[in-house]
DNA sequence: TTTTGATATCGACATATTTCGATATTTGGT
DNA sequence: ACCAAATATCGAAATATGTCGATATCAAAA
């Protein structure tokens, strides 16, 4: 858990966009037709939609959050779904609110 | 309170060490000989010295924290001191806890 | 009032980030 | 085996950040 790291993701309006959609997904994203449920997250497909940005700019964001732990990627099929590692979040919180 | 130009701020390591070191101000730098006491926090001067960075970089960096309120400059005959804004420090925290 | 020490500002260059379009890869369906 | 949809990767251009040395400003002191 690297704070600085972790605060380079998080000083992006997008990025940080996704992270707060990713809590609320019924109320952001239409339903998953083949899923029925948000269970490991939402497709990245419907972020790239809901972002208004390029489909390789918001896997390359999907990347880093995942990268630094914030998400977590579960393939299924053709999709990926992104979802809030929220054990990861509270450590990072807990963390910058030591370090601080 | 603009959680992402703060996290902008603290994605830098120097940055993120200063706020550090004027947390324990008799601990991490020596006494100042003209006040004799750290109630305004560090003169720049020393934070430079410690820092091992330039003059002109740590000026830049002390900016910066101030521009987003997270240190407070008193100006006292040649020194400028910079201190802790534990209340802002302490409303970025919870503004984090609450948007992530 | 000239000098000196602390801090701020400026201009420049190197590196990093943002963001794209094009292309590759993966996987399900035909 | 081929095609289409979802995702990932690559290369490039524009912008931002990091960092410096030189210079300016400001305040004390000689």
């Amino acid at each position: 858990m690297n704070v600085i790291e972790v605060n380079k993701v998080l000083s992006n309006k997008t990025r940080m966009d996704i992270l707060k959609w990713l809590k609320n997904p019924e109320k952001e994203f239409p339903p998953h037709k083949e899923l029925g449920h948000f269970d490991f997250g939402v497709c990245g497909q419907f972020i790239y939609e809901k972002s208004g940005l390029s489909q390789s700019t918001i896997s390359n964001y999907l990347s880093q959050l995942q990268n630094v732990g914030l998400i977590t990627p579960t393939r299924i099929g053709k999709w990926t779904y992104f979802k809030r590692n929220e054990e990861q979040i509270a450590a990072f919180l807990k963390e910058i609110h030591k370090e601080l």
